[in-house]
DNA sequence: GATAAAACATGAATTATTTCAGCCTTTGAA
DNA sequence: TTCAAAGGCTGAAATAATTCATGTTTTATC
């Protein structure tokens, strides 16, 4: 983590700001500004962590961060993968102190830690707002919600689907490219073991559905992928 | 789905009421109360059906409702049950018009619709209410996410445990006499087949764990209870 | 370039889970 | 009271998933 002076990108670039603006005027939204602190995470850096308390919004701005969450016995588990322009809010952040679960940055991101009591302060100025932020945090719980259901109560096979689809739909969609998630930490995000997601990646590669080229994955058949998700 | 006209309670002995006064003078909360109707629901009565649009917060007075998500398949699953008094907003209503889920009452079920229109539009003025509304909805959601986490991940010796205890501790703990879940129901929850509920609860019951009375399951030895659930 | 660590891969043995077939019990309606 | 339907229960067979043992490849570091 690399605490820089400088900034890392222009504030009126910024998604947040461009929510903001529509809502408050500008002295208000420089309250939010100066309490605010712009970060690069590189990957594997944890950005909030599990546990500890913290009294900041995650914007991020740029890049790919997982949910992770850590049982006693060691063992992780990702809740979901999400990536930027978004604010990373809701259930862990935005009312509690306690985070429920670490963020850790999956390549390199361009971050910004906003101050939960300025916001506060501020959205109590502006409901609409809160409901607007609201709103956006909601939405992107919805979506975990199916991750959960899909893992929750699917087998391994449709849980790989589930997962590989997410991922491309939402998070690599525009650069796949980038797609390098591990065997281990897919194990982490379908719940089950390593070998498992490797065996099951490798049948839909002998059956063409994807091609595995060294870490990176291609998928060929989207829609052989949705019925193998729709049969569970 | 009895439409009364009288009152099924007084709204003086709501909480959502004594919510609400915190934070707004009594001209405002007549607006939510004239647009407000309350209903009671039977024992299998839907509530909220999945896929509908809906305008409305359900406020549960009295009584134990599901979250039942239905399958193209027609499989059912039970992402959480809850009891009464509480806000039941957030992810399926609060903020999108289509629900995500059905919302059934497993018991007589007092039931107050709050008109979403009324709601915003004072909330809107009432900024700390808006936030006491988002803190409530996100502590319920944030529950659920332990349970997802434990569904995902837990075997299912685990995971009726994790039910058993979160059934006992959050929902029948005032009148555990009520609860009565079939054995499909809890299998819906647990996500595995109601054979293999039957065959662990009957194991914990050799175990003296728990004592099966026909239906009626009571939890002799808690602590155990934990001890699978933390095993997995 | 050598080396160590991490990731990837595979198959076999073990364990967990579901499916299936059969039967008993309870419940509610005719 | 009878009957059908639904729920509960059990064990065996089939399937799914994990664990374990082993070896290869990739990656990072000195």
């Amino acid at each position: 983590m690399e605490n820089s002076n400088r900034s890392l990108y222009d504030c009126q670039k910024c998604m947040f700001k461009a929510l903001s603006s529509r809502y408050m005027p500008p002295e208000d939204f420089e309250l939010i500004r100066r309490t605010s602190v712009q970060l690069q995470f590189e990957k594997g850096e944890t950005i909030l962590k599990q546990g500890a308390t913290s009294h900041q919004l995650v914007y991020l701005h740029k890049g790919v961060v997982k949910f992770n969450y850590r049982y006693e016995t060691g063992k992780n588990y990702i809740m979901t993968i999400v990536s930027g322009p978004k604010l990373l809010g809701g259930t862990n952040l935005f009312f509690k102190e306690t985070n429920i679960f670490s963020l850790v940055a999956m390549e390199s991101c361009d971050v910004c830690l906003i101050d939960g009591k300025a916001l506060r302060s501020v959205a109590q100025k502006h409901a609409s707002f809160l409901l607007a932020m609201c709103e956006r945090t909601t939405e992107m719980f919805q979506s975990s919600i199916f991750n959960f259901i899909s893992m929750a109560h699917k087998q391994v096979n449709g849980r790989i689907a589930d997962i590989l689809i997410y991922l491309w739909e939402e998070v690599y969609k525009n650069n796949p490219d980038d797609f390098v998630l591990t065997r281990k930490e897919i194990a982490e995000f379908a719940a089950c073991s390593h070998e498992n997601v490797i065996n099951t990646l490798s049948k839909f590669n002998k059956e063409g559905i994807i091609t595995l080229e060294g870490k990176r994955i291609r998928i060929n058949d989207f829609k052989k992928l949705h019925d193998i998700s729709k049969r569970g």
